[in-house]
Parts: C-alpha cells; sequence; structure tokens
DNA sequence: TGTATACATTTTGTATACAAATTCAGACGC
DNA sequence: GCGTCTGAATTTGTATACAAAATGTATACA
C-alpha cells in the first residue's frame, strides 16, 4: 500500500502542475507535502528531483523548489518550438508505433471527447495532455520525446491560461480540435507518416489561432471610443 | 568544503559516464559511491534521480540504478533524430546567442584543439562534448535543450566505441571536425543562422561517416573472398 | 525615516538507523 | 541433472534526528 504512496504523490504533482492548480512559479514546501501525501521528507524530496529532471519544477541549492514559470520569452520559444517537434513525432509514431499503443490512444481520445461534451475543461485539457503524450510514447524516440513532454507541460497549461468557457466560438474549436485526433489516430494506425504530419500541423494551427485569438482579441469599435473623446473634451 | 561535495559527486558520474569508464548499463552501487564521494546514501540518491532525470542513468523501482545502455535500436534512432536537432539548435544559437556565451565556446574549441594534438582522445570526446553542450545553451531553447543533451551523451559514448587511433585517416577527420568548429563559431558570431544550420550538417555528415566506416569497413578484396569459397569447396 | 546588525525562527540538507524488498545459496524432491 | 523452495545476506527504501543555511524580526543607531 505505501509502496506506490510514491508514485501517487508524483503523478499527483504532475497533475496538480498541468492544472494549474499549483500555479506556475509557486514555491513548494517539502514539509506540508510529505505530511499531504503521508510520506517523509527523504522520499518527498527525491520525487522533486525528478519532477525537477522532467521540466515541471526547477530547484535551487538551499533555496527551495518553484513550480516550472511561464513568462513570455518561454511562451516564444515555445511557439518557435511546438510545430517541428509536434509534427515530427506524429510522423515517428505512424512509422513505429505497436498496435497495443493504439488503443491507449484510442481510449485517451475517447476521454477527451467525452470530456468536452460534458464542458469539463481542466479534464478535457488532462486527457488533450494524455492524448498526445501517448503519440509520444509511440514514436519511440527517448530524444525528442524529452522535448515533446516538456513541451506539453507548458501547452497543456497555455491552453488553460487562454480558455474562455463562454465564448461560443470557443466550443467549435474544441470539436475541431476533437475531429482531428481521429483522423490523427487513423493516419497513425494505417502508417501514413506524411499525412499524420500533415494532420498535426492543421492540429497545431487550430491550438495556436485560439490563443492567439484571446492575446489579440478583436478591437473595440471605433466609434465608442471617438463617441467619450468628444465627451471627454465637452 | 562539504557544500559543493554533492555537486562534484554529480559532474564526476556524468564523466565518468560518458568517457565509458562507467560501461553502457553497468549496475550502480548506491553504497560505494556515496562512500567513494564522501556522502550519504541520502544525497547520493538524489544525485541519481537527477542523472534519470538527465538520461545519464535509468532507474528501477527496488533495483537499483544503472548506466544508460546504448543497443543496436537506439543507436538507429540516434542516427535518424541528431542531424535534425544539430542543425536546428545551431540556428537558434546563432540567432539568441549572448555574447558573453561566444567566450565559453571559444574556450572549449580551444580545449578540443589543444587535445586533438596531444592525441588524448578521451579529453578531446570530452571537450567536443562540452563544445556542443554550450552551443545548446546558446541557443536558448530548454525544449530542444533536453533532446540534444540527450543525443549528445550517445553520440559522446559511440564517438569513443568507434574510435581506431591507429587509423591514419582518423587524423585528417579529426583536423577537419576541428575546422568546422572554428567556421561555426564564426557563423554564430555573426548571428548567421543559415549558414551555422550548413556547418552543422556538414560536421554531422563527417562524425556519421567516422562511425559508419568503422560499422561498415571497406568491404575485403573480392578474390581473397572468391579464393577462401574456393577453398572451401574443394 | 531609513539602514544595519544580532538573534530567533523557519526551511533545507545530511547522516544514521531501521524496514522492506530482492538476490543468493544451499537443501530437498523429482 | 534440474527445478524450486526456504532462509540468510545483500541491497534498496523510508523515517527520524540533527546540522547548516536562509529568512524574518526586533532593536540600535545614524
Amino acid at each position: 500500500m505505501s509502496g506506490n504512496q510514491k508514485e501517487i504523490c508524483l503523478e499527483d504533482l504532475k497533475l496538480r502542475i498541468l492544472r494549474m492548480d499549483l500555479e506556475p512559479g509557486a514555491m513548494l514546501d517539502e514539509a506540508s507535502l510529505a505530511s499531504h501525501y503521508g510520506l517523509s521528507r527523504t522520499p518527498l524530496r527525491e520525487i522533486l528531483q525528478r519532477l525537477a529532471g522532467a521540466g515541471f519544477i526547477s530547484t535551487r541549492e538551499n533555496r527551495g523548489a518553484k513550480v516550472a514559470s511561464m513568462d513570455v520569452a518561454t511562451m516564444r520559444v515555445f511557439f518557435q518550438t511546438a510545430p517541428m517537434v509536434y509534427a515530427n513525432i506524429s510522423r515517428l509514431a505512424a512509422e513505429n508505433h505497436s498496435s497495443r499503443q493504439l488503443g491507449d490512444l484510442q481510449t485517451a481520445q475517447l476521454e477527451f471527447a467525452k470530456s468536452t461534451e460534458r464542458g469539463d475543461a481542466p479534464a478535457a485539457a488532462l486527457a488533450n495532455h494524455r492524448f498526445h503524450a501517448i503519440i509520444g510514447e509511440m514514436a519511440h524516440n527517448p530524444y525528442l520525446v524529452a522535448a515533446l513532454n516538456r513541451l506539453l507541460i507548458d501547452h497543456t497549461r497555455l491552453s488553460q491560461t487562454f480558455y474562455r468557457p463562454a465564448d461560443p466560438h470557443e466550443e467549435q474549436l474544441v470539436v475541431r480540435a476533437s475531429e482531428q485526433h481521429d483522423a490523427l489516430i487513423s493516419a497513425i494506425e494505417a502508417r501514413e507518416g506524411a499525412l499524420a504530419t500533415d494532420l498535426t500541423l492543421q492540429h497545431w494551427d487550430l491550438s495556436r489561432d485560439r490563443i492567439e485569438r484571446f492575446v489579440r482579441p478583436d478591437p473595440l469599435p471605433v466609434d465608442v471610443i471617438s463617441m467619450k473623446e468628444h465627451r471627454g473634451a465637452v
């Protein structure tokens, strides 16, 4: 029972970081985390080292651990890097996957679809994360997967930062994303690397557009502004 | 003094793995490592977690740690992935580096040149590793650097596996590699991303050819083979 | 009011002791 | 001979106590 308590703690911390229940840059207190998960500080500190190695947190000597931050510079690099890595991973997944992994992928996509249908955005974000992480596993490329998993951490967090449940347009985009997932599964299953690459780039464009629309929304109507200006001048 | 003993241990273990002083797949004994570095097992185990996170070793629950293995499947993936990552890292380094880092790069290259001149292959391999790791830092891209550093671990180990100091052709190749390093430094300094990409791919071709020549050596003279066949048939 | 310094508190890092798991070796039956 | 069962020996994992470092706070002084 307590044998996998460490694993539970590790996975739960990953989840809390991805959900931004633990915010980017937040300090982590060893003592409280240890007691929360029913561990002593020794195994908890080992977990922190592993989380740091996977890019979830950063640690500084004598200065404690904090959740990986997400500043503007990081975002810029993220947008620059993601499409290349995603596309290559998908191509490799199509070429190298084993059929057993395909079932896991379909399960993850089912979970994504269900989460979106019931409007559970955090669950959808996590299912989406899992979907793309599985594609990473299917690529059988430990080098690129290291890059992918770090990208996915920030992607999942970004998606949730820039999510507006009220926006009706948003729902449309999610439906399209789900359709793209299905198409990508088919391409991987058929081992069509080129198609998988293409679909992944389309999927990326959709995701990027959604975030871009948030950062740069439709400008306010000009005449309203001029009216206000006019009144101010009186 | 004992404050950075942990750091010393971490760096030394990395070096020993890169030099294959600790062979791929070798089991690591916590107790002996701890006593060797004058640490207790607690901090040593934290170091092992960090090494695992960086891809130097792999750990299994209750089963100890072992140096990352290098099987044929891994090598295939390595050759498939390296050029893309290297090329992109070099381009980003040219675009994003700070001038302070350029000095470190030149220092590393000087160390590489000196090591090759005195025929110190292990030192040259490590200096070469450091040279390319610094280019990784200059790229300011934490995602791709994660992939790069894993590639470099295997690249450095592969290079030493497939090294024949006796071969006179080998020396020529090393001289060319050193020249390519110099050219790459200039391209990065001039912030010429396209040129840096190009030079890096040439550098990669050289490295790959050297290893390939080892794996698939010049075929034996045809007549010798046929003679042997003939004799066997008698 | 602002700064510096000494001291108390909190947090991080390490060593040691002990618990749990795995491995090894010899005995036993087939 | 070959597999496998059992218990010792080894190795890994965890908790606790203590040491070291950083942080916070109050006081003295300019």
